[in-house]
Formats: C-alpha cells, structure tokens, sequence
DNA sequence: CGGTATCCTTCTTGATACTG
DNA sequence: CAGTATCAAGAAGGATACCG
C-alpha cells in the first residue's frame, strides 16, 4: 500500500524499468511534471524498501544514478497483470480545467 | 490508482470476495475500524467504477447487499500475485503510539 | 438497518527559492 | 547536478450526531 498508495512512485519503478540508471534529472525530465521535493522524497522511500539503489559516483559537480534492485524489477512486473487489467477496464473521464 | 490508491477499497472487495452478498452493516464489521462515512463513499465510487453492485430490497428496515460483479471478481483475483510479492518481501515496521 | 450531514484533523503534494 | 528548506494548498480520512 505504500508503493502503490503514492502518486509517483509507480511512475518512477516504470520509466527506471524501461531505462535503468538514470540519473536525478534525465529521470525527472522522463517522469515529467513531478517535482524535486516528490522525486527526491519518493526516492528516499523507495531506497529504504529495497527496491531502488542508488549509485553516487562523488564527483564535482555530482553524478548520482537510480537503479532497480532485483527486488524493484519483480515489483514493477507483479504490476503487469494489474496494468493489463486497467487498460481493458478504464475509461477516459473528462478532465475539468 | 483510484481504487487501490484509497485506503478502504481493496478491504472491501477482500472481505466480498470471501463472503459475497454481504450487507452494509455485516461488511462494516467483517472490515473492522472503518467509518460509515468513508464505507458508503468507497461502496459508492467502487458501484460507479463497476466493481460491486448493490441490491436494494426495499423492505421496511431496510436491507441492502453488495455483490463483487465480474469486473470485480477479476480485479481482485488480479491482486493476487501483488499480494503474493507483499507477504514475501513485506517487513513489520515498528508502531509508535 | 442503512445510511447523511457537518465539521475537523492529518497526511500528501506542490510552489518557490536556495545551495555545495 | 542533485538536491534542501520552507511554506502553502488540497485531498483524504475520521468523529460525531442525526434520520426515514
């Protein structure tokens, strides 16, 4: 419920699945529309629950890349079979702005 | 996101799927801790997403059942190899009170 | 029995600015 | 580049009381 309860999570498991090792902001541009505070934050958490590591290669100025653990990857694919269950199901509610 | 993003939800179509045909008030105790506000909101967001139905007998008390349709029944068989990586890899963080 | 109505608290997310 | 700090806004959930 934590991973799955949180607006960015999900998001951030998927585009590391489709490219692994991304840096802070490549995964920020990717993702889009998500903030430092939610990035940095989400990946905090997921940090702490195994399911992403990350990689600081110290230099000036800083390198740091976000990988999946094992762990991740099994998550984000457990989650094919609910994908494939919403876009059977979901229908496309009108957006009010 | 909208149904398993939300607190009550996936209890809900848990304790109907052990038990379906279950009335209001017979659910609200199987569930546990759950407010008649946020089980009549659940009940009616998962009725509008087609997930449950709810059969009105019209009788003086009144009496009302919910029932897991096959959407329903699908989604939350879906849940299941989730569940499976949750029991898995989930650990027991302590509770402060 | 099966809900509504109202108010309140708390938790999550976002905006903006700044830094080594 | 990869973040932190601070503050504000919004959404979600809960408490309590009441109703046909």
């Amino acid at each position: 419920m934590k991973i799955i309860g949180s607006k960015w999570k999900i998001p951030i498991l998927w585009y590391l699945m489709l490219k692994d090792g991304q840096h802070y902001n490549e995964l920020k541009r990717t993702i889009g529309g998500i903030t430092n505070t939610m990035l940095t934050k989400s990946l905090r958490e997921l940090e702490a629950d195994g399911l992403v590591s990350r990689h600081d290669y110290a230099t000036v100025p800083p390198s740091v890349s976000y990988h999946l653990t094992d762990m991740g990857k099994k998550f984000i694919g457990t989650m094919g079979e609910l994908f494939d269950w919403g876009r059977e199901h979901m229908t496309f509610e009108k957006e009010q702005n």
